[in-house]
RNA sequence: GGCCUGUUGGUCUAGCGGUCUAGGACGCCGCCCUCUCACGGCGGAAACCAGGGGUUCGAAUCCCCUACAGGCUACCA
């Protein structure tokens, strides 16, 4: 051990690059960086049926974009690879034959109907423990010969940790550096997880713990939803005989609305790519994550220094960085202080960089756009023109509706009204199946017919509640791009300006 | 439901037993600067430190309980 640390962040490759994984990366960069240490990036695809190679690739772009540069990686190299999960599958298997023969874990070939009805059962029972553990699994007694039979057969397994239930209410303890305390769970708590898939491919867990160890991870800086299974991960470590890292469980970044549930795309926009094509510098989206989750000393400065001491840069945190200083509470995500701080690096800019700044991201702003860059571009009369007079509706959190506008679609405002209440609800529902442009258009056409609304009048409205606007980019693109969540708070936004020009009308 | 975590103005926080009649930032309001706006400057409203019990000469700071919020409870991470 040469005494610096190494930390890794791993993210799932999974839809698109989030806003959490760059203020976890940020963390553990100031951290590793802090000591001379190492920051590394592993790229967590097992999930086979999530993972995309456009998703990895836009986690590399976006982490680079904000200079969270990592020194090991899948796509840098390093002495620890490879770096991608789903490239190291047999070592994983080869760990899980290992616990297997030490009888640490077994296999277990419970299908989805058997592991439904124990946890019915357990409901039933009303057992303090849910899950699988020790007596209610069935497989764990399984002779050998049965196990052998099962396997002739043909019957699809998993492999299971065997969690040690000699003494049920034994704790299991850890101690987390961030909450400075030692946080336990009971063995009895704590079900057989499931190391290895039917398909070959470890689950987090197993994966995490591994690659963890074999990279010769000192410290473990990850999210705070991380916390309750920590125990099981020290159980995996135990059984391998390998020293656990240290923890440190960072908070979780908040919606800002008032029970702050976790951040997610349903409310806000969360997208690393968002951010950037929104025109955020990334110094001040840096400044901004690191404020959410550290907080610097007011000591020894004086009250000049104290009113500007949220200002700072990468390289300042990570010359000061005080681990025991990451903060303990879930920080609301405030939209508008970023916009505050991305103000105050503006100003700091020279005329050159700003320019600089400008182009780059107009040439980001044009590939987000993708099949709308071409019509944003051939709605300049004059290169002087604004852009974001054509594309500002995706990058505003709220839009501000002019009235007059909704006298463009040729119905009675109650209609309208009730047809914004359609559209939410259909698109609420088929949420998940609303992605490219022809979704949309398809959905829009079931929703016209289904309701008798002319395709006319459907259309201008939903182009007014998604833009603010009568006039705008080709309509599917643009729900596309927006997403369909935003489209759904703006049917909302756009239904309750509409209720409120109409009362307002009947008063005079 | 169970387990785990958190709780200082609307938001992010400083604060680690007396210096707190609680400081800063964002936002909000007012004034000044000024051809407008932005910047900047000055000032203001806004927190009985979630509530209740202790410990102590003394608590935002230590302990306990309650409430609320969040997280986890998948062959997702």
């Amino acid at each position: 051990m040469t005494g610096q640390p190494r930390v890794r962040i791993a993210p799932s490759p999974t839809g698109e690059p989030h806003v959490g994984t760059a203020y976890i990366a940020l963390i553990n960069r100031a951290f590793a960086k802090s000591q001379n240490g190492k920051f590394i990036l592993r790229i967590e695809d097992t999930d086979q049926t999530r993972s995309t190679a456009a998703s990895e690739q836009a986690i590399f772009d976006s982490l680079k974009w904000l200079g969270l540069t990592w020194d090991e990686g899948p796509d840098v190299g390093g002495p620890y690879g490879p770096y991608r999960q789903s490239e190291r599958t047999e070592i994983y298997q080869r760990y899980a034959q290992i616990l297997l023969e030490k009888g640490l874990a077994y296999k277990c070939f419970c299908t989805k109907e058997d592991l439904a009805a124990l946890r019915e059962k357990q409901e039933k029972e009303k057992k303090p423990a849910q899950g699988y553990f020790a007596q209610d699994s069935p497989c764990r007694k399984l002779t050998p010969e049965q196990i052998k039979e099962k396997e002739a057969k043909g019957e699809p397994y998993v492999i299971r940790l065997k969690v040690p239930d000699e003494n049920p209410d034994a704790l299991i303890t850890f101690y987390d550096h961030t909450r400075k305390k030692e946080i336990s769970r009971k063995y009895s708590e704590i079900d057989d997880q499931v190391l290895l898939k039917t398909d070959g491919f470890p689950t987090y867990h197993l994966a995490n713990v591994i690659d963890d160890h074999l990279m010769g991870i000192t410290h473990v800086l990850r999210g705070e939803e991380w916390i309750v299974s920590t125990p099981k991960h020290i159980l995996l470590y135990n059984a391998f005989g390998w020293e656990a890292p240290k923890f440190y469980h960072l908070s979780l970044l908040r919606n800002p609305d008032k029970n702050k549930s976790k951040i997610s795309k349903r409310k806000n926009p969360v997208s690393l790519r968002w951010f950037r094509a929104a025109g955020y510098v990334p110094d001040a989206l840096l400044n901004f994550l690191a404020l959410m989750g550290y907080s610097r000393s007011a000591e020894g400065k004086t009250k000049e220094e104290i009113s500007s001491m949220e200002l700072f840069s990468m390289d300042e945190l990570i010359h000061e960085f005080i681990p025991g200083r990451i903060s303990t509470t879930g920080p609301a995500f405030d939209y508008n202080k970023l916009d505050a701080i991305n103000d105050a690096y503006t100003q700091k800019m020279t005329i050159e960089e700003f320019c600089a700044y400008k182009d780059e991201r107009l040439k980001y702003l044009m590939e987000y756009l993708g099949p709308l860059a071409v019509e944003t571009k051939n709605r300049f009369r004059r290169l002087n023109k604004e852009i974001d007079d054509i594309t500002g509706f995706f990058f505003k959190l709220r839009l501000s509706y002019d009235c007059d506008e909704f006298n463009k679609i040729k119905m009675p405002p109650a209609e309208i009204l009730s047809m914004f209440k359609t559209l939410k609800k259909t698109f609420k529902d088929k949420a998940l199946l609303l992605n490219n442009p022809a979704d949309f258009h398809e959905c829009i056409n079931e929703i016209s017919e289904r309701c008798g609304y002319s395709s006319k009048s459907i259309h201008m409205a939903i182009r007014i509640a998604a833009s603010g606007e009568g006039e705008s980019l080709p309509l599917y693109e643009s729900l596309a791009l927006l997403g369909v969540y935003r489209c759904i708070s703006r049917f909302d936004d756009a239904g309750e300006a509409l209720e409120k020009h109409i009362k307002e009308r009947k008063e005079k």
